[in-house]
DNA sequence: TGTAACAGTGGGAGCGCTCCCATTTGCGGC
DNA sequence: GCCGCAAATGGGAGCGCTCCCACTGTTACA
């Protein structure tokens, strides 16, 4: 009796409690408002060919019985679903120690909430949840759907391009992505860094590249290579280190550079994590930052801030990333026969004490 | 004609084109394996009344056809969603920028992978986003709620409580919480660093506490207090900083204590970005870490490894966190009148170089 | 042989909505 | 005052499923 709820101790409870007075239904509102169900399913979905009189009628009784329609039973006629999803591969887990992922999610979720589309979210760490996935939107259970972390040869755009279902990418696979994204501007944010290292007068300017099977990888690369040639130098491959976007990758990628060109005087990393490893390696090789050696991140994280020397980094506009792939996804939604489209937002150079 | 989509350009396709062949449905699932759509159902639905023999025949025909059963038809009749919603209360940005809520999705979703359990993912960032996520909850949308980050004063368990939807909270808003939560021993991981400072020989050891409306900022506190009880030394309020979760607040709170007790030998900190901006506070104060001043954190987040000396730090099992969370929810769904559950999970001392 | 008891089954009803067609209403022009 | 067109409206049909009741066939027991 003392206890929390209030529910009868019993099993089964009656009907009555089963299914309680209910919600109303379109049903019920329009016998209140005195019109049809037509008319009031007309005022639900914002239609004009209702009269003031009869809007006003109805949007009272909405009100007064707190009306609001049955999703399923929408669903079950439209055949839409007003529900999107944010597809992750987990494998990136390289995306879940940064702020990346939360503030895509921020971004969609933002531009998302004046509307009524439901944000499913779905990690796929396997095989077997990848096939999952594909019956899952086969059985048409979104209206669309984001995808983030593209590799060049990741099977799920193909999937989505053959069912036709309406989909943004978070970065493309390559230059020639047919499915419409959101990419932050990598080559340019690459080459300001390293415009930024050639200004302070570094000579030999090095690279810690991430796995190259990723555009994003490619492009800052290329940014890096733009950079020195613009400048009239010369890129050249024992300069570039190959890592994952880990930090071990990072220490280890440094280690063989400081190896290969001890008198490196600079180094631009394709992420922050990478160049959080570089940073310890350097350190342990007695070299200062950045008197000895200037060091550049990517993607201004939360990493950046807290190294010693705090991180100078490039930052990518990740919310508004986030929020254009919401736009996109929606209009394409709603005109599934417009063209794909692709948006390159800007990046920019935060300049801290590492470079 | 050479453009992307095989359609005819027309605004309104014939209905061929709108339906399709359509998805198949239980009925013709039904015709196919000659029975009835009763029986499909039940097999369907993994009733033991139907005949191995009747079940072979359905079992057949659904793999014949690909068929899967359309959740809109199934929620408009059962009223059952079988998706459950993901709250997060997005002014804890505090979460955004640590592993902390990758890794709780990333939990929920594993236990839910092997279901057939929707994942919606909700953030609340203003008063109307609250008021539309109560109507939300009204509307039955979900079948369950997980809640992320409670406050003491939130508004939102009372409504859930109300409403008797099956929920789950990560973390508590008092000792007396009704509700269903999952919380990590702050406490107890409290009390395991201020003993490991102790065993140090550290003699005035002060905290960093963070905002006390949260419950975790004073179950860390109590941990710190109750550590230096049973040790025998004075609880006192001069050593007690106070800072909301923030960097800054870190800063500020460490000037203060500094200001205060010159002499503190160790500070520990309610959480690793407190003890990030402490470090920096400590730092400019030319005291030395460990050596001067020992430090530890909490969280063990991406922040702990990456400053200089890196952090000693209390882990929470996050992920598993989130792993129970939903495996309670579930619980809670399936039979709505069982007693609420708390499971309180154990922390972990990482010792690294701070402390 | 009659008769329960029961497992197994088929299919009607109905969930709450949108779509669409038939009907009603309003109104300007002759 | 009447006709015709357009705007506004009501409500039947039907989306694909589950629930449940009525029915069949089988088995066990008197």
């Amino acid at each position: 009796m003392s206890s929390t709820a209030h529910r009868p101790p019993g099993a089964l409870t009656g009907p009555e409690e089963r299914r309680g007075p209910g919600r109303p239904t379109l049903e019920e509102v329009a016998a209140l408002a005195g019109v049809g169900r037509g008319t009031v399913s007309r005022v639900i979905n914002g239609s004009p060919r209702v009269s003031e009189k009869a809007k006003a009628a109805v949007e009272q009784a909405v009100a007064e019985l707190g009306y609001v329609p049955n999703r399923a039973a929408r669903t079950l006629v439209t055949s839409r679903t007003d529900a999107i999803a944010l597809v992750v591969p987990e494998a990136e887990t390289r995306l879940f120690s940064e702020p990346y992922f939360s503030d895509i999610i921020s971004g969609v979720s933002a531009e998302l909430a004046d509307g009524d589309m439901q944000l499913l979210l779905v990690l796929v760490r396997n095989q077997r949840e990848r096939d999952r996935l594909s019956a899952y939107l086969r059985a048409q259970r979104v209206d669309g759907v984001l995808l983030v972390a593209v590799h060049r040869d990741d099977p799920l755009p193909t999937v989505l391009e053959d069912l036709r279902i309406p989909s943004v990418l978070a970065g493309r696979r390559g230059d020639q992505e047919p499915l419409s994204y959101v990419a932050a501007d990598n080559a340019g944010g690459a080459r300001m860094a390293v415009r930024h290292l050639l200004r302070r007068g570094c000579h030999r300017i090095a690279t810690i590249t991430g796995p190259l099977d990723m555009e994003v990888a490619q492009a800052r690369l290329g940014g890096y290579r733009a950079a020195l040639e613009e400048a009239g130098r010369q890129y050249r491959e024992e300069l570039v280190g190959l890592a994952d976007f880990t930090e071990q990758g990072g220490r280890a990628a440094m280690r063989e550079l400081l190896a290969r060109v001890p008198e490196l005087d600079a180094v631009f990393c394709a992420s922050d994590v990478l160049a959080a490893g570089a940073l310890q390696e350097l350190r342990a090789a007695g070299r200062r930052v950045p008197d000895d050696v200037a060091l550049i991140g990517f993607d201004d994280s939360i990493v950046a801030r807290h190294t010693d020397p705090a991180m100078t980094s490039v930052r990518q506009p990740i919310e508004e990333m986030g929020r254009t792939m919401a736009r996109l996804l929606l209009e394409e939604i709603a005109d599934p026969g417009r063209a794909r489209r692709q948006v390159v937002l800007a990046t920019e150079l935060v300049v801290r004490e590492s470079a």
